[in-house]
DNA sequence: ATGAAAATGAAAGTTAATATCATTTAAGGA
DNA sequence: TCCTTAAATGATATTAACTTTCATTTTCAT
């Protein structure tokens, strides 16, 4: 989904819950939705004050809470003591490799291996809604 | 692997770092190999007191960290602000599908997915050590 | 314009994880 | 067996990330 896309998404959430708009976080969410990394609240906080200094950490948060809500991010736990929130990305769902030594982190999609969870998940008498793929390893450069 | 070849491993692991053995260390990680499930610091130190009623939780916390280093337990964040321990099952890998209504959880193994995802990693120059996958969906009494 | 309700930012509170430290204990060598 | 020394323990303190509170400001329907 563009951007601009998600933006509207995120109107309508806060319409239909009788919300109500504000700048901060507007722009919390466009520098969000532009970011293409698994950002933390701090990260994410640091670049919204290089264009607005006095946006608070709260406020970040509580953007970024709303903004899972409503299933336009996604907040994941890597294993470093902190919560990540994943930009929802343009062309559909991925999983992660992350690399044990240098902690760099691919993207790869796999349809055959959805395909395979749901049949295994069928066994059990489940339905699959969503799914959490993570591969741990060497990437070529720690290799 | 069985309760009582883990205590082995552990056992090789304390020698080969130059490490004492202790009671409670002994202990704690006999308990832990008894669960089957994903217990936490405070219900493994709440089961381990039931017995030792005089042992700390920094001792449980650092005898976890040890069987985590040495590949007896596995430290997984399932979305609660909350480590949980695995303990390796008897029989192999298994991997975890989770009921969004209920939070039963239920274990599956697919060699087949093992397979594939170690391809998909190799296309990405990865070579993969270890893996999560976790399904999120409705189990049979929810669905 | 006005008033009710929501949002903000600063600061305080909470929770789980980790580190510190004085004391105890294990285990190899005299 | 008795030292010696290094590791382990348990209580406590610290840290780090998250969450809540509260006074003030802002939005938006009327």
């Amino acid at each position: 989904m563009q951007p601009a896309n998600k933006m509207a998404v995120l109107k309508s959430f806060i319409d239909a819950k009788g919300l109500k708009s504000t700048s901060q976080r507007d722009f919390i969410a466009e520098t969000f939705f532009k970011t293409n990394t698994h950002i933390s609240l701090d990260e994410l906080l640091s670049k919204v004050r290089k264009k607005t200094p006095n946006i608070g950490y709260a406020t970040v948060y509580r953007t970024m809470k709303l903004l899972s809500e409503c299933g336009l991010a996604i907040a994941r736990q890597f294993g470093d003591g902190q919560t990540r929130y994943e930009n929802l990305p343009e062309d559909g769902h991925h999983d992660h490799i992350i690399c044990i030594k240098c902690a760099k982190i691919a993207e790869f999609q796999n349809p055959k291996i959805e395909q395979l969870q749901i049949e295994a998940a069928k066994k059990l008498g489940f339905t699959v809604v969503n799914h959490k793929l993570e591969l741990y390893g060497y990437c070529p450069d720690c290799a």
